[in-house]
DNA sequence: CGGCGGGTTGATCACTGTCAAGACCGGTGG
DNA sequence: CCACCGGTCTTGACAGTGATCAACCCGCCG
């Protein structure tokens, strides 16, 4: 892979409104920068943090994709989530200091990485940060809520949809409009086999809302897709 | 029903302890008393909040319980969660500014309002609190975490006896020890028909890991509801 | 060119959603 | 105190969906 050299620090990130950086005054950012260890990267399968370890610091996904996994009572892995640019791994942890699951790089990609501990010490210090802390927590509830929206429709074939529709929206957040995951990941994601998830994309197709090549899907008609997920459920 | 005139405020409160005043030195708990509505009675029945509106206020559960629901696009209710004494409520909405969902009062119960507004002040005057809101956000989110494993799960018959454990663990929390919920709400919940739920709670009856009179479940063997759940999977 | 992992497609069968009927419980009024 | 009634819960029968198993295909890499 080529070595780009483009480090940048949160002065010139182009995520860095939506981030962090956000809730703290220009004048006091180089103490925010001084705690974060900007732009590392983790190559396709690369592990960010394992379940059950201590939880120590929080990641903003700024290029690339994450999953975070748990493995449960006996022994199979489920897919919780999937992190875009913009999105902060490792908010469930901080209450329990072990963390939940396990997150996993989906490709090449990188993360900026922050420890905690100072981080909580600032956010005392400036109030702004402290607005935006439970701002980030509040978004990152109603996400999940959305997918828990998602694993309830009965319908297997409608659960596709749906997901994809959800999926779709959140990318489309920064301009990264095409769909790039495993069958296998979505299929323990939404709990289906991957089979089914494989037919359901196959259906969509033929309805003429998306396309393939390879691995990555493109939705080309969103209202068809919620007229189908709907006629389906 | 008997009036029972012992209305407290939060220094007498036995839940105070796991609730926002733990997080404001005592000599100012005044001021958070002046911002909360302590004590708000609700029918069963009752709506707290009606999705799809502004949102302006958290709700603590003093005693009883209460359920959130969305409806969804095409009409049909989605049961997000259920809320104990001590649970916090409406923290999904903050971010966006409107009611993600419903709440409703399962039994007769008491709760807290707290308008936000004032709060975010008293959250940027004293750290403790903002670590607090940090800390109860943390736990809601892995909360959810919970409960979208317990959905994933593929077997229905596997999914009641895993959400029984969840949520006696959780009633356990509070001395509160029998489960008290409409089949329907589970269902719901559960994302399964109303007579699997019934049909999977005669298995577990007949298992000898719970019993049953009425509407009121009692666990009286956790291993071996847990043993269920892994076999059904 | 051959092998490998992931993705698709097909056939079968268990599970569970649906429909229907009956039991149980709680509340209301006589 | 009892009879009645409505809603909730349970149980049974049946059919459709989706998981499982198996075979095949495709793209990627050595």
């Amino acid at each position: 892979m080529l070595e780009k050299k483009i480090i940048t620090d949160c002065t010139s990130c182009a995520l860095a409104k939506r981030c962090l950086p956000s809730g703290i005054p220009v004048t006091d950012l180089y103490r925010f920068i001084n705690i974060a260890h900007t732009n590392q990267t983790f190559a396709s399968g690369d592990q960010l943090f394992k379940q059950g370890v201590k939880a120590s610091h929080l990641y903003v996904v700024k290029t690339g994709s994450f999953k975070t996994q748990i493995i449960n009572d006996f022994g199979d892995a489920h897919v919780n989530g999937f992190y875009l640019p913009g999105d902060i791994l490792g908010l469930e942890s901080m209450a329990g200091g072990i963390t939940l699951n396990s997150c996993i790089a989906i490709e090449d990609s990188l993360a900026c990485k922050i420890t905690y501990r100072p981080l909580a010490a600032l956010r005392k210090e400036f109030p702004n940060l402290s607005d935006l802390a439970v701002k980030i927590y509040s978004q990152a509830l109603a996400t999940t809520l959305e997918t828990q929206n998602c694993l309830s429709i009965h319908s297997a074939a409608a659960r596709l949809p749906q997901f994809l529709i959800l999926f779709h929206r959140r990318t489309n957040q920064v301009t990264y409009r095409q769909i790039r995951l495993h069958r296998q990941d979505i299929a323990s994601h939404l709990g289906i086999a991957v089979e089914t998830v494989s037919r359901s994309f196959s259906k969509l197709i033929d309805a003429g809302c998306i396309t393939k090549s390879g691995r990555i899907i493109n939705i080309i008609n969103t209202e068809a897709l919620e007229e189908i997920s709907r006629s389906t459920a």
